[in-house]
DNA sequence: TAAAGCGGTTTATATTATAAACCAAATTAT
DNA sequence: ATAATTTGGTTTATAATATAAACCGCTTTA
């Protein structure tokens, strides 16, 4: 039992949430994605997606926009910069957990 | 946009817990370690990981002796195969988040 | 022997995640 | 036409969680 002092990274909270990172980890690979799309995809309820949205939106991670799809609105989301460093950051601090090698 | 309903694998959630999952990873790399050897690493304070190690413990993600040091109690951490088995299997499921490779 | 420190545990509080309830517009059925 | 259903969400209430503060017994030091 060294005296090494790792101390851990803190890991970014508002990434460090279920639905949260499965929504950047979708849009980080897509130009853009919809409401509907993200919600199938992860399986989420509309309410919890909806307030997930709204705090990544909020951090500036992600933007969204309201438009139409025919009649019915449709709410397109995008990365943002931030929010592509903020994941590839919380990547590289999460591996230190995971024993994952950086890179 | 096109339908591949990934539906991403859900998250243990007793492994996606900053403070938790920072216990596991010290407790994976040796043989065992000590309260206050895993506050000093982890940063936390002693009330925080008190009952996160409880958490761990009541899963049987890890075994928790009280022994002594001297005249001093002193709580000895270990990891147990089905927190091993865990902890595996929640990395390899948030690579499937962070966009890594399987392996 | 009083005071301070160590190694924790218990409990209260603040935060967070999540779903339930709701709403407006559009579609479908009667 | 209009009533009922569905769609695409938002708002709000609740449940779960993380975290620190307060505490406790024992040991060491003053």
């Amino acid at each position: 039992m060294e005296e090494k002092q790792k101390t851990f990274k803190p890991l970014d909270p508002l990434l460090h949430s279920e639905l949260r990172l499965a929504v950047m980890s979708i849009l980080i690979g897509v130009v853009e994605a919809d409401f509907v799309y993200i919600k199938s995809q992860t399986g989420a309820t509309a309410g919890n997606l909806s307030v997930q949205l709204d705090k990544l939106s909020a951090a500036g991670y992600i933007e969204v926009e309201k438009t139409f799809k025919g009649k019915k609105t449709c709410t397109l989301c995008r990365i943002t910069g931030k929010g592509r460093d903020a994941f590839a950051e919380y990547v590289e601090t999460l591996k230190q957990y995971l024993q994952i090698p950086k890179g």
